[in-house]
RNA sequence: GGAGGGAUGACCGAGUGGCCGAAGGUGCUCGCCUGCUAAGCGAGUAGGGGGCUUUAACCUCCUCGAGGGUUCAAAUCCCUCUCCCUCCGCCA
């Protein structure tokens, strides 16, 4: 929810808006109903107040009839414009929760394709023999053709190795953020409708989740949003800040829109399994923080020795909480190009404001900036540890950083006669020989 | 799944129709006092919205889990919802 207050004073915070290509007419409609809804406030207020004063009259006062008539009277002029002014606010909500939150003076113009790229690190390489899914095919990382049958395009078993590769870049990715202050949260996947609209998911990416039970609950596209309640209605104290979370969970995301994009493989499925890091911080110190999730982001795609470039997501591209957004793409050698594996965004007090999340200040409270950044998506990860780790004679080779995590260093080639026809097809399961 | 009990300020806890945004206590802040500490004494101490405004002050409305209702008047009565607790049943 964005800061009417500010829309009508602070001209830069309109302008920030408009650069997210906000359709014509909706700030001024919002702007109007705003001004309208205040006055019937007023009206309303004057109303009450004087109802108030007539009751408390008659509290002191005896019994006396005419009071009471005249009480009476007020009473239905003030349900009349209280009425009205519910209906104002309605509509004047319904338009402000479609104002995105404005984009900062330091995100590029544009849209997808206008990200500014910020810095590059690492050695892009040629293609490999076979292109991640392929290969993940052939080693039997993942099965396609039964999960699909039970569950649909999109959907995988990852199995073997693949599956103490998974628990170990979950385990290696949260421990590095424990390391840095992150407190390991492993939270609820399914969540109330008020969750998502808190979160500032709803209304906007109502068709990208799951509902559940009816439209009771829905399943998480990310731990952000269960993250994201944790402090939901609190005022904290300043020392408390930044309280720093790293979540763990399994996502599912509808990816409707995505039709034919990314269809092989596991780059682009509807469940995935993802370590997230969260922070609530201090306004003032929310660029501070920013900088230093995106530097842990750095530290972990890096230390899988991926090459990676850093871009400013251009304000088109931004979505409607994030008022900056940095992602990280990693070079996929198939594709000849970065793709985005990891992003880190910066909500400012937008869905703080809805949350009603606080900071203690010496004289009230102000609302906390949050932040949310990546830290491990499993599956597009392995998409790029296929590509990059894969060796010429076919072996994969595990990334360094997750050997002490996965107990093995390295699994030996498989060719297409290799693979079970399901994982537990009689064949031996298991780490291959140890390296050297 | 069935039956009952509960949710009040930073915390504990009183409050069953008006003088209650709310006793008392704890905590916290400031001051006093006492070699230091502890104790003691005095004062203060909710949040949010709107108006006005440079800020503050001031005015006003809302908030006693959430939403709705009854009433001139609701923390208090009624309904719905959420959550917590106890007992019974069921399943691990």
């Amino acid at each position: 929810m964005i800061d009417l207050r500010r829309l009508r004073d602070d001209p830069a915070y309109r302008a920030g808006i408009e650069r997210k290509r906000v359709g014509g007419g909706l700030l001024g409609r919002v702007l109007a109903l705003d001004a309208e809804q205040r006055a019937q406030r007023h009206t309303v207020e004057d109303l009450r107040a004087a109802q108030k004063a007539a009751s408390k009259q008659i509290g002191r006062g005896g019994p006396d009839q005419a009071a009471r008539a005249q009480a009476t009277e007020l009473k239905a002029q003030v349900q009349a414009a209280e009425e009205e002014l519910g209906i104002l606010e309605r509509q004047l909500r319904e338009l402000a929760r479609q104002v995105p939150n404005p984009a900062d003076a330091s995100v590029p113009d544009g849209g997808e394709d206008d990200a500014e790229v910020l810095r590059t690190h690492g050695e892009t390489g040629a293609a490999p023999a076979r292109d991640h899914a392929t290969y993940a095919a052939e080693m039997g990382f993942v099965e396609t053709r039964h999960a699909v049958e039970s569950s649909g395009s999109r959907f995988v078993s990852l199995t073997r190795e693949a599956v103490l590769l998974e628990l170990a870049l979950v385990r290696w990715a949260i421990e590095r953020a424990a390391a840095e202050g992150f407190t390991p949260v492993a939270p609820p996947v399914l969540v109330r409708e008020v969750a998502l609209e808190e979160a500032g998911f709803f209304p906007t990416d109502r068709a990208q989740v799951y509902e559940v039970d009816g439209g009771e609950l829905f399943l998480v596209g990310t731990s952000e949003i269960p993250l994201s309640t944790l402090h939901r209605g609190e005022r904290l104290d300043a020392d408390a800040l930044p309280a720093r979370y790293v979540g763990t969970s399994t996502c599912f995301r509808r990816e409707a829109g995505t039709y034919g994009k990314d269809t092989r493989g596991t780059f682009r499925v509807h469940q995935f399994d993802k370590v997230e890091l969260f922070s609530y911080s201090e306004p003032e110190r929310s660029d501070e923080e920013f900088d230093r999730i995106v530097a842990i982001q750095e530290s972990l795609v890096g230390g899988l020795g991926l090459p990676y470039r850093v871009v400013n997501v251009a304000a088109g591209d931004l979505g409607p909480a994030a008022a900056k957004k940095y992602d990280l793409e990693v070079w996929l050698p198939s594709e000849g190009r970065y793709r985005e594996l990891t992003s880190c965004s910066n909500y400012r007090d937008f869905s703080a404001r809805r949350l009603g999340t606080r900071v203690k200040r010496a004289r009230g409270a102000d609302l906390v900036h949050t932040l949310n950044g990546t830290a491990c998506a499993v599956s597009r990860t392995l998409v790029f540890l296929w590509e990059h780790y894969q060796r010429p004679d076919g072996s994969f080779d595990v990334p360094d950083a997750l050997r002490p995590f996965c107990g093995f260093a390295a699994v030996p080639a498989r060719g297409a006669a290799d693979q079970p026809r399901c994982p537990r097809g009689g064949r031996p399961f298991g780490p291959g020989p140890p390296e050297g």
